[in-house]
RNA sequence: GUGCCGUUAGCUCAGGUGGUAGAGCAUCUGACUUUUAAUCAGAGGGUCGCAGGUUCGAGUCCUGCACGGCACACCA
């Protein structure tokens, strides 16, 4: 009431007087209630149906229930008060009047605010309006919520709290609840997708001696134990392949992998990542994988193969088309990287492209780069993209009848890149050449090099069953299906830098 | 990293050319027993992101900084 209190102060002083009273909210333990609120709605449509046409007298046919949440709304008419009550799975609606709640429980529950979380008992029924409704009998408060929420109608709108505080934006958009529930879906059809086939889902170290399968500069922590610095991995490529060496044929694995970059609309630096490993299968069936797994995580997702993005409309019906890398870049932009072999032909090359400062590019970023600005924006519908060059693919199987390139596609949905999938190589000579020429380029001064892995090498000299390899940027294709254009809406937590103190 | 834009009440947002900081929701007081963005009457609430500068006077102009967004660069 004194204009100098704000409304938290108004709280804490309500949540004072209740322990004054010996009512403290936070000694409550736990609260059992019968229905939740979608039950209650079910339930009374559930009655409703039994009634048939005829009126139903909800004072002898409604039930009692008890149902627990979060007070989002209250609309006061004096001896009657209306309120919404939020679950998880959803709301119901409150009647609080004098003759069901009496006495000092009618003030009480007047005493209560927006934000509280609360456990209600009550008779439930269908109002004149057609509002589902509880009309309380009596209720008690389980937790006092001490901040006020963001208002109703707008929700909350500035990105950033959005991001940091995201149990607000949970609490006040209904569609960003939605966009996660579809995230969880997606995981259980890939989880579906690959178990129904026979794979074995394993967790390898996300703490790793040496890091790889990526190109891609690592985070590095320390043990203290053992006194050595780790790597957190950048994927799950190499130990998933020893797996495949100890004979577990077909295994996959979904979890984080952390890459220490850029954050922006398409990058986090810990991000979710799917890598499944097939033996005796090649690239092709990989492609065949990439098409039946995304037609099954888009059914689960929006229970269709279209969808839109960014205006486009994407069709994820298989059968996607597959485009050479280097004939689309030459078509795309004139430049044919397969007559180029030195870093300087390339740069000389691509004089005339707009593609910035590319003193510092080798072969390899200017055939990226050109892709990146050329080539990728333009894949709208489901495309594989094949035939990549040896010397950008250490660790994919050279195709027979052109070994300067390997048996590796990356698929592109909407002008993204999701994935990316090979005939693993299994040669442990060629991979240790392969390693040794990263190992060079990493000395000339590129970061994202491949470090050379004598551990990984032995294992391979035990033998690796030529086998299909793929990998998929979950957080990326959850963005597509839900027609999020960032990253960040599909991240609970997205790395922020920390708020002034 | 570079450029552009943003930061005003708990939330959503207004605030030509510099002149005492506004609204809606929320909060508080009062009225109201079928409301659901309830309604009606009244009230309180601001370090205008932070720090400097110009000016008689800065939310507004200038500089720097912080955080965020977008684009580019880098990068799956």
């Amino acid at each position: 009431m004194p204009s100098d209190e704000d409304q938290v102060r108004q709280r804490k002083q309500k949540l004072q007087e209740l322990k004054e009273q010996g009512q403290d909210p936070f000694d409550i333990h736990s609260f059992d209630r019968t229905h939740t609120s979608a039950q209650v709605v079910a339930a009374i449509e559930a009655a409703e149906t039994a009634a048939g046409d005829e009126d139903i007298d909800w004072q002898a046919s409604g039930f009692e229930t008890t149902v627990a949440g979060r007070l989002m709304a209250v609309r006061d008419q004096g001896k009657s008060i209306w309120a919404d009550l939020h679950d998880a799975s959803g709301k119901i609606q409150l009647w609080v009047t004098e003759n069901e709640l009496t006495g000092a429980a009618f003030e009480k529950f007047r005493e209560l605010d927006i934000g509280d979380i609360i456990g209600v008992r009550g008779h439930a029924f269908r109002t004149r309006r057609g509002e589902p409704t509880v009309q309380l009998s009596e209720f008690q408060l389980l937790a006092k919520s001490l901040r006020p929420l963001p208002e109703k109608f707008h929700g909350l709108q500035d990105v950033e709290i959005r991001y940091r505080r995201r149990y607000l934006d949970l609490l006040a958009n209904p569609q960003v609840r939605e966009v996660f529930a579809k995230r969880t879906e997606a995981l259980k059809a890939i989880r579906s997708y690959f178990d129904g086939r026979d794979f074995q889902e394993v967790s390898t170290p996300m703490m790793q001696p040496l890091y790889g399968g990526a190109n891609a500069r690592p985070f590095i922590t320390h043990h203290n134990t053992l006194d050595m610095d780790l790597y957190l991995r950048i994927a799950p490529e190499l130990y998933l392949k020893r797996l495949v060496v100890g004979g577990m044929e077909r295994v996959y694995e979904i979890g984080r992998v952390f890459r220490n970059e850029g954050i922006d609309a398409l990058h986090n630096p810990e991000f979710t990542i799917l890598e499944g490993y097939q033996a005796y299968a090649d690239y092709t069936d990989m492609m065949a994988l990439f098409e039946e797994l995304l037609r099954d995580i888009a059914l689960a997702v929006n229970r269709c193969l279209q969808f839109t993005y960014r205006g486009h409309d994407i069709d994820l019906e298989p059968g996607w088309e597959r485009k050479s890398l280097l004939d689309a870049i030459k078509e795309a932009c004139g430049v044919d990287f397969s007559q180029l072999s030195t870093d300087e032909e390339a740069r000389e090359a691509c004089r005339d492209l707009e593609l910035g400062d590319m003193t510092q590019d080798n072969w390899a970023a200017l055939l990226d780069k050109c892709f990146d600005r050329y080539v990728a924006p333009n894949l709208i519908q489901p495309t594989f993209v094949i035939d990549y060059p040896v010397r950008v693919s250490p660790l994919a199987k050279r195709l027979p009848d052109r070994p300067h390139l390997v048996a590796r596609f990356e698929p592109f949905i909407g002008g993204e890149e999701i994935g990316n999938a090979f005939s693993e190589l299994n040669d442990p000579v060629d991979q240790r050449e392969r390693f040794e020429a990263q190992a060079r380029a990493g000395l000339a001064g590129d970061a994202e090099a491949h470090p050379l892995d004598e551990d990984y090498l032995m294992a391979m000299e035990y033998g690796l069953p030529p086998t299909g390899g793929m990998g998929m940027g979950v957080d990326r294709v959850i963005m597509l299906l839900t027609g999020c254009t960032n990253l960040r809406e599909v991240i609970l937590f997205p790395q922020l830098r920390p708020e002034e103190s």
